[in-house]
DNA sequence: TTCAAAAGTAAACAAACGTTTACTTACTTT
DNA sequence: AAAGTAAGTAAACGTTTGTTTACTTTTGAA
């Protein structure tokens, strides 16, 4: 039988998600799709289900996949506080300045009740993502270093800032202006180290 | 000649608002929104010039404007930087999670091209949203509380938190727990307060 | 009380939507 | 080399989309 062919799956996902970076979630369909991606509609439909599925998999396995492998590279829960912290806020940084399209799929992944309900679903059936981070956490909460909040708590409080500052990233580009580097990066995950440290010794 | 129904006009903008809460901004047309707000399709273009319009005024005014007033409430820039900042993220939270549809939009502003686009065209033109949270840290980098660094940036590292705090807030609620309160806000704000503080008079 | 005029409605428009049908192509297996 | 089968295409399906046309209702002012 006739194998499929890779290079039409990738097209269609890299295609995707371009589109919705540059025109947004609600202004992609799969007519508009198949044309870009120089393929008869029908294509996509041996590959996924529907678009529910097609944007799902995009969502969960593409861009919080790969995501996840950039974010955890050199990266182990046994690190000191700060090193890990250092290392996960430029992983993010980088990875994500680079990507724009899975970026913007993350934060509609904020937004899209569709997309929100499936990353929640895959978080409660099959493990986290990003648990090396649960346990980094973990591990700094036993040793004192840190207060013992939930998890969520503590990753609104430890990553937020960074997403926020990528989105920042990306704002300054279209006007042209450099604000958000490496330098700022780390300065302000120092800011945040400090803010969650337990200071132990002091007062 | 006959005056506009203010009373469809309010129905038209909250119940698009529902429908981009409970469905996603995806799934919002403009037939639908007529027939759940029980009035012709024709009567939207009277009040908007076309889709585009109808999302990008609900997003600036309807629930960017309320937003601002409601985190700005009862603070003034003069505040000390602990008050002030506690008054910001208690009304934020306050705010929000009493308005799941106003916080949805506010979540694709930062997803949908459109209304970052929007968003950001509004900011330029006419002075910043929330300027008075401007003065405040203005204020305080100028008596060296906390660090100079651009407002984009401050934003990012003082406001990001809360924000993900309030969407976790209602994660919290779709599966019955209550993790998010004030309690844990407060502490949490105290947490980015710890971290922005220049400590002058410390090693 | 009439009447211009905007507000509002019901129904329809072409275009685009997600998806499928009917068919052809390309490749593995025998 | 022939057969068999999944991949892939072109064209179309019925529906829904954003928007408009043609008409009716409601109102404040004359």
């Amino acid at each position: 039988m006739r194998p499929k062919n890779l290079e039409k799956e990738e097209a269609i996902r890299s295609i995707a998600l371009q589109i919705i970076s540059d025109e947004g979630l609600e202004n992609l369909s799969m007519q508009k799709l198949a044309k870009a991606a120089n393929i008869s509609p029908r294509t996509i439909y041996i590959k996924y289900e529907n678009k529910e599925d097609l944007l799902v998999k995009l969502f969960i396995e593409e861009v919080l996949g790969t995501y996840e492998k950039a974010v955890l590279e050199n990266f182990n829960p046994e690190m000191n506080f700060s090193d890990g912290m250092k290392k996960l806020w430029l992983n993010t940084f980088n990875f994500l300045k680079n990507n724009k399209p899975a970026f913007s799929l993350i934060q509609y992944g904020k937004s899209s009740p569709l997309l929100n309900k499936a990353f929640q679903e895959k978080n409660i059936q099959q493990g986290s993502f990003f648990s090396p981070i649960h346990t980094f956490l973990k591990n700094h909460v036993k040793a004192g270093l840190i207060p013992d909040l939930p998890h969520d708590v503590h990753r609104a409080l430890l990553f937020s800032p960074i997403q926020d500052l990528v989105a920042e990233y990306f704002d300054h580009l279209n006007r042209e202006q450099q604000i958000i580097t490496e330098e700022v990066i780390l300065t302000c995950c120092e800011i945040v180290i400090k803010g969650i440290t337990n200071q132990k010794h002091n007062g």
